[in-house]
DNA sequence: GACAAATTCAAACAGATGTTCTAAACACAT
DNA sequence: ATGTGTTTAGAACATCTGTTTGAATTTGTC
């Protein structure tokens, strides 16, 4: 019907789409096929099985994300940890609050820890481990040698959960706050403030050990 | 069979942990219903729906969180705003880490968060908007009166996001950091981190306005 | 154009799911 | 004990779900 030998990506778009609106449970192949184009068995022909589907969904999301906002912050070896710590920060919040093609990648995160799957700790190992050890490092310069690892975790989860809160309890946010907004605007004032923020409490806790 | 007129109470107790477990689409009457030792006909009498049930499971768990770990922190009119916030941060992250009875809200909310319906703004009004209104006048007593509430709001959203990470992220905090725990000496030791952190991230704050 | 492989299609299948129906069991006031 | 309204039981219903099947169509290659 439509042109060929298109019709996997085009699930994939489908299924993204939707997976993310309804989680994977509560979304049918039927759906997707629809929103796709494609005939209701294209699914299992293209991936086997749903949950096939799924997986290939959720990998490819984590690539496109990744590589739209790559973790290489484009900082040269010079810059200081307080600079690391914004391209950091900046480059996160920018990857959560995309509404281009892979932002429903984030609204399947939010669905795997709701009720994780295998694929949870796939994804954490193979994609977003990488990025993960990089803050640790930034945070360990920040920090000082001498800190025990346990306050860098510390500092490492502070971080991640000022940043992740946008992610997460954005229904919330939107409920509560309904003036604020997620344009580039006012994502690049939240990252200056959460450095900021960061900064002034990981010196803080460089300071107790 | 059992004893009579409180098959509505198992009902409300069993449909509380599957669909905490499973979501509200992937779970099945006939599940909550054996797990309740009832009829598969017992729910749409008693609640005349599923999403009936699921209402009623969302309202009661909401009320029993926040009765057994209240909003008054039975803190005297001295206390200052450090012990206000530590009290905070204290008494929202044993919500959180709660393995008792409750647990379950927990992980409804998220659900709720990915796939959010009519029952999530009214659970924010009706339950948790006092405990808001209590963080804001903290951090507002702490920021000092010539700070502009964007400076409040963001400090707000610092510290809720630093506590619900702990409850967002749990799966994943659990498969990179296996070694750290949940028991009441560990988020006594999380508590006190997170108030320094913020403490100092907010006096940082309150020094740019 | 002809042939083999890959892809798409409509239809059907088997199982599960939310809900309804009717009769039976029960509680409780008289 | 009797009668009445409430609650429970098992079976059945209608619908939806993921998957399979086998024929039809298209694709790439000679």
């Amino acid at each position: 019907m439509r042109s060929t030998h298109e019709t996997e990506g085009r699930l994939l778009e489908a299924a993204g789409e939707v997976f993310a609106a309804r989680g994977f449970r509560a979304t049918t192949v039927r759906e997707i096929c629809q929103q796709a184009g494609a005939n209701v068995a294209a699914v299992n022909y293209h991936f086997s099985d749903k949950e096939g589907l799924y997986f290939a969904v959720l990998k490819s999301g984590a690539e496109a994300a990744l590589k739209k906002y790559p973790p290489t912050l484009g900082l040269g070896p010079t810059a200081t940890g307080e600079e690391r710590l914004h391209a950091f920060v900046r480059s996160l919040l920018f990857r959560i609050a995309d509404k281009g093609r892979p932002s429903w990648h984030g609204k399947l995160i939010s669905h795997e820890m709701a009720e994780p799957t295998k694929a949870l700790t796939v994804l954490i190992d193979k994609v977003y481990g990488s990025a993960l050890k990089q803050l640790e490092a930034i945070v360990r310069k920040l920090v000082g040698r001498r800190a025990p690892i346990t306050v860098v975790r510390q500092c490492l989860q502070s971080i991640l959960g000022q940043c992740l809160y946008f992610h997460y309890a954005r229904p919330a946010i939107q409920h509560i706050h309904p003036e604020q907004g997620f344009e580039p605007a006012d994502i690049e004032r939240l990252a200056k403030h959460i450095t900021q923020f960061s900064l002034a409490g990981i010196r803080q806790a460089a300071k107790k050990s």
